[in-house]
DNA sequence: GCGACAG
DNA sequence: ATCTTGTCGC
């Protein structure tokens, strides 16, 4: 698929957090993108043992068969080292490349890690909407920034992630007795279409399936090898 | 100055 | 993210 080439990424961690700040206003939201959606993609990357090498993983499914309907994968070494907020930087190179290698277009992205619910606006999920000007999901597993209250129990409950007076984010139970995702917005998409894709594309476990696979692409045999 | 801190 | 076997809970 085609990739834009925004920016290099070997930069000083001063001049990422700068160049996050000056990129983080190209990021749009719509409350629907245009169009079907019916191929999702997952992305996800995985470390190698002694940190020095990494592999993403791309698997793109079909809705709402959630069959598998592509793979890519690109290995290579990992540049900088994880800095919390600087994620992208980190995995983004990795990323571009295993897209690139997908001869067609999904219509829907999702990814393992922040939207705009980070400290500059622009975590992985909005740093990669604009390098493929396509909806974009953050689906992290855990907190970076901003409160919210406590989520229900039940699946499908969720709260609003709040940072000030901004909803930077939406913290949902996918899952009864599996501690709850934190979905934002990353390119080309809204908060409620965000969150009710999540909650379609969940069912027998706690991440969304495109996630999901894209996990275990990634990590499969990332143990036994580099 | 002291925590917090996606993967 | 990764190091790691069996095990407790839904």
């Amino acid at each position: 698929m085609n990739i834009n080439k925004l920016h290099r990424f070997d930069l000083t961690r001063a001049n990422a957090i700068k160049l996050q700040a000056e990129l983080a206003p190209a990021i749009k939201t719509v409350d629907q993108p245009e169009g079907n959606i019916f191929l999702i993609a997952g992305v996800d990357v995985s470390i190698g043992r002694q940190g020095s090498t990494g592999r993403a993983a791309v698997v793109v499914i079909n809705y709402p068969a959630l069959e598998i309907i592509a793979e890519s994968i690109h290995e290579g070494p990992a540049a900088m080292p994880y800095i919390p907020g600087l994620l992208s930087f980190r995995e983004l190179p990795l990323i571009l490349p295993a897209l690139e290698k997908l001869d067609f277009e999904p219509d829907l992205f999702i990814v393992d890690g922040h939207g705009v619910a980070h400290p500059r606006r622009l975590g992985i999920a909005a740093h990669l909407g604009l390098f493929i000007d396509k909806p974009t999901i953050g689906c992290a597993k855990s907190r970076l920034c901003g409160k919210h209250d406590e989520v229900g129990w039940s699946r499908g409950s969720s709260a609003d992630l709040y940072e000030g007076d901004e909803v930077i984010g939406r913290v949902i139970r996918t899952r009864e007795g599996s501690k709850p995702v934190y979905i934002s917005v990353g390119h080309r998409i809204g908060l409620e279409f965000a969150a009710s894709w999540v909650l379609k594309l969940t069912s027998r476990f706690r991440l969304p399936e495109p996630v999901r696979r894209a996990h275990l692409t990634a990590g499969r045999s990332a143990n036994l090898k580099v």
